[in-house]
DNA sequence: ATAATAGTGTCTTTCAGACAGTATAGT
DNA sequence: ACTATACTGTCTGAAAGACACTATTAT
């Protein structure tokens, strides 16, 4: 016995005559933030060299917004699966196959984008600088690594007898060479009573396009917060590392330098000694660890 | 000085002439996951009534899945911003304003749904359910709260020397007095050196329309995670409340049992005495608590 | 020898888990 | 008196923060 609906039809002959172009669609894009974590210049036989958190831009050669850079992305296509498209993007930045990728959250505010609607849906990438510098995709000196900060520049509590209203204005600055962008974000958390929200707006921005400042900011909260309690940071790093390596890691990523012995308690759980030593350095030898992977408890 | 174009083109003169309409776009919709805790019948003068975690479901009264049960939501129209689609979807099915309501996960994958392309953003509310019991939006008896649980069925872990594999499956439960729906689904995450990544399908199901069941699962985890380190519980509670019946609304998201001291400890900066008591019920009253705004660190 | 990093030991405080105990309303 | 809940005290062990100490290499 076939279910007919209010009309009649059975499933089949619905779908059959089924009309999807009554109304206009917005376009849906995708939008990458492909972080990684890089060493700068050695400074001398002796020292470290110091590392950066990077993220990939591209420089808009068309309006809108000309001249100023982006984060990669495009257009989702009607028969392809949002995350394949996000994968594709990766693949077409950096020509790598097989990296950590993550949603992240979807803009949808109806002038983000000057031309005509389109809804972003952004994501996270980690990628380790070794496996990199091979290129950075092919339209070259227009992708560029810009290294990356932010940092909370203003925090502001105001109590009510029933709640509070929070704000925070976060400063974000990407520099490549002699480029600099800049942005600052402001975070909103009202309460009053049960009634709950949060919002987020850029309140200044130089050079970088769209409401992408917005976007890296958030992408930077979640790797913050994510690191703490995953082992998503073995995404940045290459098979082999020094555990000093890995605590920088965390600190360009935090912002925020951590005592060492705390830091090699914690995460010693997470790695394996691998034997092997560096060398050539002015110093004591360090060890080379790798990934433990019988670390781990839940999936998500 | 005016930037041009490759074509020559000012910005006003490139948007002017800016062509949206060449590619096949899909569809766009909201999808709200609406939670609340609300309690069970008082079974005697003595005992306290059970509480239960509830979500909002639609029947469908259409193809495809017609009959089934499905999340509330709708279609973004273009020009309205997608969290103002959201927060509409939630006046249609609730009728109240000012309710919790954040942003879950964007769903993309292609057959998703048999009628077209629809791409879909899955936002999850709380509600407090003293506030509700008016009417479940007028669409009413197609609209019903149903009682969810969510259990791990399965663990497997299979270790290699350079990662591993994990699978856990999750069994979702709905009922509403005699409809009982469920699902089973399966959660992936592979590990092979730094090549990482998780999924997640539905493995068996019944009753829950399209892939609402993962998103309902998806729920249930932002909101076992986040009720750890935020104040999101406040949201599911009336403005007073007892500390048991905060413990309750913990016990019934996290789906397990608190210890009564130790919960009180950690929950006491977050809440206030009012000085009122409860009274009434065979045994010794119980002090009424409101949220404590004093408490509180970052926006997000 | 020295500079710069590698690596360890331990004290203190905080917090989570477990459990046992006392208190008090309504019938 | 009894039942069901309200509320408190304290022991334990694990983890986080702070800091001082020893070890080892290339020049």
């Amino acid at each position: 016995m076939e279910l007919k609906n209010k009309d009649g039809l059975t499933e089949k002959e619905f779908l059959d005559t089924y009309n999807d172009s009554m109304y206009k669609k917005p376009s849906f894009t995708v939008d990458m933030l492909i972080f990684t974590v890089s060493d700068g210049p050695r400074q001398s036989y002796r020292k470290l060299p110091q590392k950066s958190l990077k993220i990939l831009m591209v420089k808009r050669g068309n309006h809108p917004y000309m001249g100023q850079w982006a984060l990669p992305g495009g257009f989702v296509s009607i028969d392809e699966n949002i995350n394949d498209a996000a994968y594709r993007e990766l693949k077409e930045e950096v020509n790598i196959d097989n990296i950590y990728m993550e949603q992240l959250y979807t803009w949808g505010a109806v002038d983000r984008d000057p031309r005509a609607r389109v809804i972003s849906c952004s994501y996270m990438s980690l990628v380790d600088s070794s496996m990199l510098n091979v290129k950075a995709g092919d339209d070259a000196d227009d992708a560029k690594w810009f290294t990356v900060s932010s940092s909370l520049i203003e925090q502001k509590k105001e109590m009510s007898p029933k709640g509070y209203k929070l704000r925070e204005l976060v400063k974000i600055e990407l520099s490549c060479g002699d480029i600099c962008l800049s942005a600052i974000i402001k975070k909103k958390k009202n309460v009053e009573g049960r009634v709950r929200n949060t919002d987020s707006e850029i309140v200044d921005v130089h050079g970088i396009a769209f409401d992408h400042s917005m976007i890296i900011q958030y992408g930077i909260d979640r790797l913050r917060n994510k690191i703490e309690y995953t082992d998503i940071v073995f995404n940045l790093m290459p098979s082999e590392f020094t555990l000093t390596e890995l605590q920088q890691a965390y600190e360009v990523i935090l912002g925020r330098e951590l005592l060492k012995a705390n830091f090699r308690r914690k995460i010693m759980h997470m790695v394996k000694e691998t034997g092997k030593f560096t060398a050539d350095a002015g110093h004591r030898p360090s060890k080379l660890y790798t990934f433990n992977p019988d670390w781990v408890e839940r999936v998500f």
